[in-house]
DNA sequence: TCGTTGCGATAAGATCCTCTTATGAAAAAC
DNA sequence: GTTTTTCATAAGAGGATCTTATCGCAACGA
């Protein structure tokens, strides 16, 4: 049964419909003898007789009719195949693994997969949410499609792709807000409160204020989150740096203060990244695409409710 | 789609398996590069790529995921064909449409049923009971398997081969028992019952009496079933001939006499029918020797009926 | 950083398969 | 009895598929 063909199967249907070799050969667009061996090659395959010729017509024998149903079902998952592979050729398709940073994902995340959704339907989207070097990692496995990460990732086998730069912004107690902007080694000073280690906006910060990984501020409290960390300077706790994207949502219940430091002022850059053979890639920037737009939604809203707030612009 | 072949499938199936060009061929029994075009081909016949060539491992593409388990599916389906042609290859299996002539399909398939039953289960045995002629259009037209019937047949299109020869016996009131054994001419004068039309044993009856189609006996009355004809009898109507074959059947509830003629009696040979053509012709004869078996059954169980009931034996 | 190694892609030629046209044989139709 | 219809067979052309040899690329080790 090894040597059965598509062919045979197309040709053996054709002549069970047709009941007439040069007919079924006709409707296969190939000559009577072609046909005539092809099933006969199919009968010497098969060990069986399929057809029984008469001298004026063509039956499936007993075993014939066995087989028919069968083979018409194949012929229809082959068909699908083909039907599958045409209606996801030019779409984003299947599943996508995207995976990002926690100081991204709680931000981005409800604003993407929204549009995503609407942009792409039939698109199956799975979510990771974990630290860089995990998601590196997984990316490199093969367990994910791409990752939104800080940049640079500087890996070989990976694609970057540059998404937005964002600026730092200083979290005080509402208290605070008067107060003239600290110099970067003035935060030294204050009780700076950043995330546990591990995160890379952990060390950005750190990096920013000039602190070297090896003397850590003098009181760091090792969050896990955002959230908590400025829940923590609404209790007067200390101060933080938090990313522009996460003002919006991180400030909206807490009496809090939001700084802005004078140039140079603290950046990262967000970026997307997928293993430079993956197929995808010209899907993965199209995906870059509806990244860019949720995020520029994103800083839309930000602006309208900074307008609000009265939180000093750049 | 029109040019996928199995081939293809298989190669897919080894590639995802192994994850590994040179193994996947390895144990495809080719090369790497034909392996290599293979899947190449494969990739431009359905537009997508299926497999992600990272530097160190081969791993299906997203899209390549949905394909696997349907390709998987088909090459099962196809496997399974091999399965059943070798199941089926020297069993009957399957459809067994056989015909039959009223005068005999009650006697005999009662028994036959059960040997064929027996005998090769799995076997899907459908009876049609109806007249010679039909049974003929119908095995013509490819309708019925096989018939039996009253040879000769004589369809040049049609095999035959030869059951049994049975002898005709005449039916008298009880009342007659001890009385001579009439000649055929005398039976003329008699009040005859015979089939309606179309019974092939009608006319062997007739033509045992020497009478022409056109010249029917005096009295007929046309019973649809040899069954009635006895029950006639039984009630002083007149006299009939039934095939010896009918004999235990018809005459246990019936208080009728049942006569041999002198030689030459009167016979019929049945046998077997199937178009020259028909792939089941080795089939068939098996089938044959299964008949053969159930009439020398039914002869022995009439024999033995025979004597208990003291019916003059040949 | 530079060979070395492993892997898949590509190239060229041999082989096998499948198709076509031409023809044969058998049965049916006229 | 001749013609027609139909499927099978034969022989050769063309195409598909395989093999061996080789390339290019990336990862790995010294």
């Amino acid at each position: 049964m090894k040597n059965l063909t598509f062919k045979q199967l197309r040709y053996f249907e054709a002549l069970a419909r047709h009941g007439h070799f040069r007919r079924a050969a006709e409707a296969c667009g190939i000559s009577q003898p072609a046909l005539s061996m092809q099933i006969k090659e199919m009968e010497e395959e098969v060990g069986m007789e399929l057809f029984e010729r008469g001298a004026r017509q063509v039956r499936l024998t007993g075993f014939g009719e066995e087989f028919a149903p069968r083979i018409r079902e194949i012929l229809r998952s082959v068909d699908e195949l083909g039907d599958i592979a045409r209606a996801s050729r030019d779409r984003l398709v299947g599943r996508l693994r995207i995976g990002v940073i926690p100081t991204v994902a709680p931000y981005l995340l409800p604003s993407l997969l929204g549009n995503l959704g609407r942009l792409h339907k039939g698109l199956d989207v799975h979510v990771r949410e974990t630290q860089t070097p995990r998601l590196i990692q997984e990316l490199e496995e093969g367990r994910l499609d791409t990752a939104i990460v800080a940049l640079p990732v500087s890996e070989a086998a990976l694609t970057e792709i540059t998404l937005f730069t964002e600026n730092f912004v200083l979290v005080r107690p509402g208290a605070d807000a008067g107060k003239p902007v600290p110099e970067p080694e003035a935060v030294r000073e204050m009780r700076l409160l950043l995330l546990e280690e591990g995160h890379c906006f952990r060390e950005q910060a750190l990096s920013f204020c000039n602190m070297d990984m090896r003397t850590p501020p003098r009181d760091v409290l090792d969050a896990s989150s955002l959230s908590t960390l400025v829940q923590m300077v609404d209790a007067g706790i200390g101060v933080t740096l938090i990313p522009e994207m996460a003002v919006a949502v991180e400030t909206r219940s807490a009496s809090v203060s939001v700084a802005r430091f004078k140039d140079p002022e603290p950046s990262r850059t967000i970026g997307m990244v997928w293993r430079r053979t993956s197929p995808l890639a010209s899907q993965l920037l199209q995906i870059s695409e509806v990244v860019r737009r949720s995020i520029g939604a994103l800083r839309d809203q930000h602006d309208g409710q900074r307008a609000r707030d009265n939180v000093p612009g750049q």
